[in-house]
DNA sequence: TGCTCGATTACCT
DNA sequence: GGTAATCGAGCAA
């Protein structure tokens, strides 16, 4: 196994602008997070941006509260937050302190540590695809699956609240991101290979083509958009309308 | 204090 | 293609 530790670390200033800047340049960059049980490292491969004040979708958008007060701090810093009561998401926090914005890694290509990340998916240790289950008809698709969605990506890479707040720049920390330089270099697209779209499963702002994803990449997840929420004009007489819903 | 609904996923038909 | 699972943040009252 590499020694992450020891690899380049994304500088802080990397972090200090835009959240929309911040994204596309996170593709291909390996998020590693390495805990009491080992470490594990994923090439992203999809993210989104979300630009606190001016972005109704954004956790921040409301302003600070105890959950998302890491995204309100300095740039570089894991903000991790608890979804539909049993999954985790990651965020790397964007621009100076107070401007709150983030970028949340929606999927990425396990690319060491697979043997736990393996185990922590699906209770099994047979990532080197030497065992009946791994080498199965779906262990392919598992092995695709293994941080395919920001809940899936955290389940793998082991990360939960506790790691909310990891400083991804500091030397020591359990959490880095590295440049892709550092890893396979030839893997790494141009901007050309960098596709733009509107972010998935929100409500509001649906609209902002926020969401960055390499082409062709099947660690990507599925697009599905989410019903508007406005004030329905009351369900009348007439037939309901579309609904809006969409998927891949 | 109570209720709604999500930056989701797995499993069912 | 549809929906149950599961819980806490945020809002209404």
């Amino acid at each position: 196994m590499r020694n992450h530790d020891e690899t380049e670390r994304l500088p802080r200033v990397f972090f200090a602008r835009p959240a929309t800047d911040v994204a596309p340049d996170l593709l291909g960059c390996v998020l590693w997070h390495a805990s009491p049980a080992g470490l594990v490292a994923a090439r992203l491969v999809e993210v989104e941006a979300y630009r606190g004040a001016i972005d109704p979708a954004s956790h921040s958008f409301r302003g600070q509260t105890a959950r998302n007060a890491v995204m309100f701090g300095p740039p570089g810093h894991a903000y991790v937050y608890f979804s539909y009561g049993m999954h985790y998401c990651v965020n790397l926090v964007c621009q100076p302190a107070g401007l709150a914005e983030a970028v949340l890694i929606r999927a990425g290509a396990v690319v060491d540590g697979t043997d736990l990340a393996w185990r922590r998916r699906y209770g099994l240790a047979d990532a080197d695809g030497s065992t009946a289950v791994g080498a199965g008809r779906n262990g392919g698709q598992r092995q695709r699956d293994l941080a395919r969605g920001p809940g899936r990506l955290c389940q793998a890479l082991g990360i939960d609240r506790s790691a909310d707040g990891a400083d991804a720049c500091a030397p020591g920390g359990p959490i880095g991101i590295s440049p892709p330089e550092a890893f396979d270099r030839a893997e790494v697209a141009g901007a050309a290979a960098i596709r733009v779209g509107p972010r998935v499963g929100i409500s509001r702002a649906a609209d902002r083509p926020w969401r960055f994803w390499l082409a062709d990449d099947g660690h990507v997840s599925a697009y599905k958009s989410l019903r508007p929420r406005d004030p329905q004009p009351k369900p009348v007489s007439g037939r309901r309308t579309e609904d809006g819903t969409m998927h891949e």
